[in-house]
DNA sequence: CTCGTTTTGTGCGATACCGCACAGACAGGA
DNA sequence: TCCTGTCTGTGCGGTATCGCACAAAACGAG
């Protein structure tokens, strides 16, 4: 069972899950705008401008090290939001965040988010609540980073991306899946040529199209169902309102 | 610099930083108890039944994996509270805390907890604010456990558990380290030979002294001083209150 | 179609860490 | 005091991953 929802994913589920009136306040403020692959939505240290809302993107949320290494400590799709650390109180943020499947979201204005934050108490709940998930999903990639294998934590990197958008092709290069795990270019060409033999993705050049989900799953550890758990656990909670589909407004 | 005050670390420096008020109300919900090394607060899953503040104790909160095998991903010692899942809305913690260095801390229910956390807006300033800190502190985990060898692990678990407690001997054994970081024991016992060769620490059963701190921060990585950095804005912001000294309150 | 750039494949030695086995050293209780 | 269980030291082969170097293949622009 994927994450992403059956009929139509051009919406964000944690906006989606806002009574009527509160999202009546938002809307007018939204934009939705075109998120490129490799955009960087904000740096380490910035001050925050905006808050996403990904409705078919997916951002990599990751921390760079003075050598210039990288780690992805978690991922964002239309389950999530991006620029937490505002609602945790800071306004800059300890993290990158750069889009790592293009597509779109919604952004809108910290003010504006912030003043509707304090106002509602459910878009709080809802916010807290998706922290929870978050600290869980970057406990998951301590866990991951310490215990399993490549080949293991590849599956989970795919199985997650795959989970959170319609196709399953992804538009990415095995040198960018290093850099976002923090390895070898080289291990994720050794790990995918397993994968790949086994019978369960098939690539080219910038393409990785997953054949077997079922496949990759016997061979992904238990971070990926844990990690899968926790947010479905989460946006179950919050039954999807009737404006879902509904979630037209200001077109930048 | 360390963390913990030069004068007197018997309070917890979150409650102290609460105003007058505040803390008159939590102050007689409050019960000092002893936390003893090695006891559970919490396993992952449970009904949490208190929130916990440490003064002088420090506890570690583990991830434990379907094998057993454990990783730590933060610690929290009176710069910080236990139970955190609470305030972002479940009181299912998705960790399990364990008491790391034995000492004392406040405890207090969930239930007048969470009253004063919906009642004071600076609570709710703090606490989340707090949790932000331990965001990055479990990034850091994350991107230590990919990155770093178990020599700068060490040196970083060292150096953040004295800065926590006035003395600088640790009474935990190798086992417990290693278990903590989620490597072998004969890797703590090689790189704590190499430390002590260097004299950076002494050590004997179940006991280690930090004997040059600056050395060990010569070998530890950009991790700790990232970590320190982001508890030490946390706690200057809230300029400690004068009822800092008087936290007694009804003692179990 | 060709050329140049980007991406992927492969080989190799070096290294860090693991898993296991067991020896030695210490500490606290009988 | 000795004894016993716990903790620490050490050796050794196995493995995953790294770092580097370079070859081969794929794609896109001209």
């Amino acid at each position: 069972m994927p994450i992403a929802p059956s009929g139509g994913v051009s919406y964000n589920r944690l906006l989606a899950a806002l009574p009527e009136d509160g999202f009546k306040r938002l809307g007018p403020h939204l934009e939705l705008i075109q998120l490129q692959l490799g955009s960087i939505l904000y740096e380490s240290g910035d001050h925050l401008q905006y808050v996403w809302f990904p409705t078919t993107a997916i951002a990599s949320l990751q921390y760079i090290m003075e050598d210039g290494a990288s780690t992805e400590v978690a991922s964002v799709g239309n389950e999530g939001v991006l620029s937490v650390s505002l609602f945790t109180g800071s306004a800059v943020p300890p993290s990158r965040a750069i889009v790592q499947t293009g597509g779109y979201g919604y952004r809108i204005k910290v003010g504006v988010m912030l003043e509707e934050f304090h106002r509602s108490e459910l878009l709080q709940r809802l916010l807290l609540h998706y922290i929870q998930s978050l600290i869980v999903q970057i406990s998951l990639t301590a866990v991951c980073n310490r215990h399993h294998s490549i080949e293991q934590q590849l599956c989970r990197w795919l199985l997650s991306t795959i989970n959170r958008q319609l196709s399953n092709e992804l538009v990415v290069t095995q040198e960018l899946i290093a850099s976002m795990l923090g390895v070898r270019r080289e291990g994720i060409t050794e790990a995918a040529g397993n994968l790949k033999d086994a019978g369960f993705i098939n690539y080219r050049r910038g393409h990785i199209t997953v054949l077997d989900r079922a496949g990759l799953e016997t061979l992904t550890c238990e971070c990926y169902q844990v990690a899968k758990k926790e947010f479905g656990s989460l946006l179950s909670m919050y039954a999807t309102t009737g404006h879902a589909h509904s979630q037209a407004c200001s077109k930048k």
